[in-house]
Formats: C-alpha cells, sequence, structure tokens
RNA sequence: GUGGCUAUAGCUCAAUGGCAGAGCAUCGCACUGUGGAUGCGAGGGUUGUGGGUUCGACCCCCAUUAGCCACCCCA
C-alpha cells in the first residue's frame, strides 16, 4: 500500500460497478439521439490548442486546458471541449456532406480545475449538433431533445428546467439602453454572473465595468422581464413548436441565461436543477460563425453538450440511478470436487451453448463457499452436479432466492434454466 | 488561482497529552452435499509524510502531500 502510485488528480476509475451506470447513461443518449435520427461521430481526443484558441474563450483555453509540447514543439491540449472539432471536421468536408447534418457524441474531455462534487478533471460528455440550417425550428429541436433525454431518465419538470434565451434579444434591448458595442460582451459576461455574485458586489463590477447607473438600472429590470421573449419572433416560434412537441413544462424563458463560451450568437439554452444548490447540468446554443472560424465556409449550428458527474449527481440526489444486477440472469455451475471438476467444467459449457450466461467455480472448494460467492455476486441460480447427480446423468438447480432446488436429467437441464431465467 | 474542513485497520469511524479501539468486511470453526441468519474465534496498524514541543504525542505547534467541500469557471 505504502508505494502505490497514486491515480493522476482528478481521473477517473470506472469499477465495475461504475462502468454499468456510464453504460447505462451512454444507452440512454444513443437512444434519445438515435431516436431524432442523429448519427454517432468522435473526433481526436488530442488538438492543437491552436483550435481552442480563436473561439472558445479565454478562461477556457489559458486556465482550464491539460497543454504539453509534443516532441516536435507544438503544443498539444488533451480536448476540454468538442465543438470546435466538429466545426474543423465539417469544415474539411464540407462540400461532401449533407445538410442538414445531425450528428452526436460521447467520450472523454479533460479541463485542469480543482476537482469537487460533480466535477473533475476528466468526465465524459454527450454532445450532439445539427449543422447545416438557421431555423427557429433546428434550435427547438436541440432543446426539446435534452428534454426528451431528461423524460427518458425520469427526471421531472420540477426536478431539472431548460432555461432559454437568445443573445441578439439580449443584444438588441442592450442598445436601447445605450450600451455601447465596445461594452457589450463585458455586460453579458455580467448577467452570465448576475445570479453567482451577492448584489452589491455585482453592482460595483457593473458600474466599474462602465455602466451607468442609469443603464445598470434598465439591465437590472431587464434581467427581471420573464416575458422579454414576447419581443422575440423567434423565441415566440421556438416556444411554439417546443409545445408542439409536448416539451413546453420542462421548458422556461430566462433572460440571465447568455452562457461562457464566445461563440454563441443565437439561441443559448441551460438545464439547472430546480432544487437550488446545483449547477447547471447542459448548456448550449447556436453558432452561426464557428464554421466559418475554423476555415470553412460560413455555415450554421446548433447544439448542447452534457457532462456525465453532474447528470449522475441530479439523479443520484432524485433516487433515479438504475440498480444494476449483473449477474441475475447468470447461472453459477458449483465444482464438487476434483473428481467431478471436469463434469462441471462441461456441463458449464453445455449452458453456454445454449446461450447461457455461466460462470464455472475455478477451484476445487467447499460449496458452502461457492454457494456464498454466488450470494455475494447476485447470482440467482446455481448448478451442483455431485456424486449422486454425476451417476444417475443428472444435476441439481437451486433457486437462489426461493432456496428450493430440484434435481433433473441432465440433458433436459439447459431448457430448464433457460426457462428459470427469464 | 482563493478559502474552509479532513487524513487512525480493507471500509466507516472512535480514542482528557498516559496500554491504538469498535462496527462492517475478510478468514477459520460450529456446518465433510448448499448462500443470506446466528454464535465463537483469528488475522489485520510505522495513526498520510517530515520536523518540533514534552518525561511521554493519534492528540499540541510548524511544514508538506493527498482528499473532500465551497468559490472562480464550466459539463
Amino acid at each position: 500500500m505504502k508505494t502505490m502510485i497514486q491515480s493522476v488528480k482528478g481521473t477517473r476509475e470506472f469499477y465495475p460497478r461504475q462502468m454499468e451506470l456510464r453504460r447505462w447513461l451512454y444507452a440512454k443518449i444513443e437512444a434519445t439521439a438515435t431516436q431524432f435520427g442523429y448519427e454517432e461521430w468522435d473526433g481526436p481526443f488530442l488538438e492543437k490548442i491552436d483550435l481552442y484558441a480563436a473561439k472558445s474563450g479565454e478562461e477556457l483555453v489559458k486556465e482550464q486546458s491539460f497543454v504539453f509540447p509534443d516532441r516536435g514543439g507544438d503544443l498539444i491540449t488533451l480536448r476540454p471541449e468538442l465543438t470546435p472539432s466538429l466545426a474543423r471536421m465539417v469544415a474539411q468536408k464540407q462540400n461532401e456532406l449533407t445538410y442538414p447534418l445531425r450528428w452526436w457524441s460521447f467520450g472523454p474531455f479533460w479541463r485542469y480545475e480543482r476537482p469537487q462534487k460533480g466535477r473533475s478533471r476528466e468526465f465524459f460528455q454527450w454532445n450532439i449538433d445539427m449543422i447545416g440550417v438557421e431555423s427557429a425550428e433546428a434550435d427547438a429541436e436541440l432543446v426539446g431533445i435534452c428534454v426528451k433525454f431528461l423524460k427518458s431518465v425520469n427526471v421531472t419538470p420540477d426536478q431539472v428546467k431548460v432555461l432559454v434565451n437568445h443573445r441578439e434579444l439580449i443584444d438588441v434591448e442592450l442598445g436601447k439602453l445605450g450600451v455601447v458595442s465596445d461594452l457589450k460582451k463585458a455586460v453579458f459576461k455580467l448577467i452570465d454572473r448576475k445570479d453567482k455574485l451577492p448584489f452589491d458586489k455585482w453592482e460595483a463590477t457593473a458600474l466599474e465595468a462602465g455602466l451607468t447607473q442609469n443603464q445598470l438600472e434598465g439591465v437590472v429590470t431587464l434581467l427581471e422581464n420573464k416575458e422579454l421573449w414576447r419581443e422575440s419572433e423567434y423565441l415566440s416560434k421556438v416556444f411554439s413548436i417546443l409545445e408542439k412537441m409536448g416539451v413546453a413544462d420542462y421548458v422556461e424563458y430566462d433572460p440571465k441565461i447568455i452562457r461562457g463560451l464566445d461563440y454563441y450568437t443565437g439561441l443559448v439554452f441551460e438545464a439547472w436543477d430546480v432544487g437550488g444548490d446545483g449547477r447547471s447540468v447542459l448548456g448550449g446554443g447556436h453558432y452561426s460563425n464557428l464554421i466559418g472560424d475554423v476555415g470553412g465556409s460560413p455555415l450554421g449550428g446548433v447544439g448542447f453538450a452534457m457532462g456525465d458527474m453532474m447528470m449522475t449527481v441530479i439523479l443520484e440526489k432524485y433516487g433515479l440511478l438504475p440498480q444494476f444486477g449483473a449477474f441475475e440472469k447468470t447461472v453459477l455451475v458449483t465444482v464438487f470436487d476434483q473428481s467431478l471438476m471436469l463434469s462441471s467444467v462441461g456441463f458449464a459449457s453445455e449452458l453456454r451453448s445454449n446461450g447461457v450466461k455461466t460462470i464455472c467455480y475455478p477451484e476445487i472448494s467447499k460449496l458452502q463457499k461457492q454457494f456464498k460467492y454466488a450470494d455475494r455476486m447476485g447470482i440467482e441460480l446455481a448448478v451442483v452436479i455431485g456424486p449422486d447427480e454425476d451417476v444417475e446423468g443428472k444435476v441439481t438447480l437451486k433457486d437462489l432466492k426461493s432456496g428450493s432446488q430440484e434435481t433433473i436429467k441432465r440433458e433436459d437441464a439447459a431448457a430448464k434454466i433457460q426457462q428459470m431465467l427469464v
């Protein structure tokens, strides 16, 4: 123990129990994405830092990326997000792809941050994007997909809400307040932090950034206006589509949703744990210029990303994590003694040939120990082939849940077991 | 990057500055053809690491490392 080399800080270790959860989550994601006709894809785990330098936002690149020089001196980063890779891969084959393209991906990402609850340095993220369309319908579809996913894992609207806003709408409103373009980026940042800072502090920061007292009050009023979306034809359309999709109960307008990533240009949205203490569990939006920014022709897209850890925190909090029984449908063939070992091995093999998941106990030991093993593993059916059974060409099947057992002809056993395991 | 808390058996945690313990888990026995339950027993420790104070340190002090939590930021 003393000399055990520790795992790298913030990395994930998936013991079988956790791997089951990861696969379960993956299956839920896949089902939702596939239902909407999205195709699975992936990008490199390593990218040059320049890919992110342009558009992802300064903090993400400078503070939160794992960066190291390769042997040729290039600065390589473990991917902190997927969208720039997506933009490049689309740009590279821009004229060969059929639009709108609908792609999804689930894989590991790395960010150099202090680990805490729901946050580590290595995490899995679901990304799903539609590219090649500039429409409220496309934007609404992505919002709808995230709601459908939430539904598929039994999260309810009073547990998680999807908050929606539109950057242009806020941009226009800021214009009305006389906020000049140069200041808008800073104000966006401020809006994003409105609920994260105490008001006096927030106010001070705002004035420091260059807002006048009047403008400040205007912004505050703006951010309290939950009906602001009515002034946007675009958002009205989005909401009516979401209504038709049957997901409107999960969706709310919130003028404070801005998103930290710089490349969003239109619709932005985040899913939040309504139960207060949470961070956002998922976030996304519309990006009109990203493909062009990485060297392609202008082409817009919309998408979102969801991290596995926060989602798991939420599911755990609301008791929605499934109980896994990895070995419920597995048979343990016990080994009676050395002379009968081959008989057990042979029978186990027969069962596997019949499509039954079968574990044969791998050493000679007391039946007591073997049954205990089965019990611990959650195995519900055990087979005993002792001297009596062997002589008569029979096997004993024991149902570990009820404790009852019966001895039947060996050639009838496979069928009987299949029936018992249903 | 900032702040708070923690570190003792495999796990969860106790222990006025005076013999390092419990529960769970493991192994054995009761039980040589059968798990969960019960009883009895056993093994398991350089108290994160390095210094200091003290007759004496798990306990107090300093440093260090790691973990957790909250900020920042984000998934």
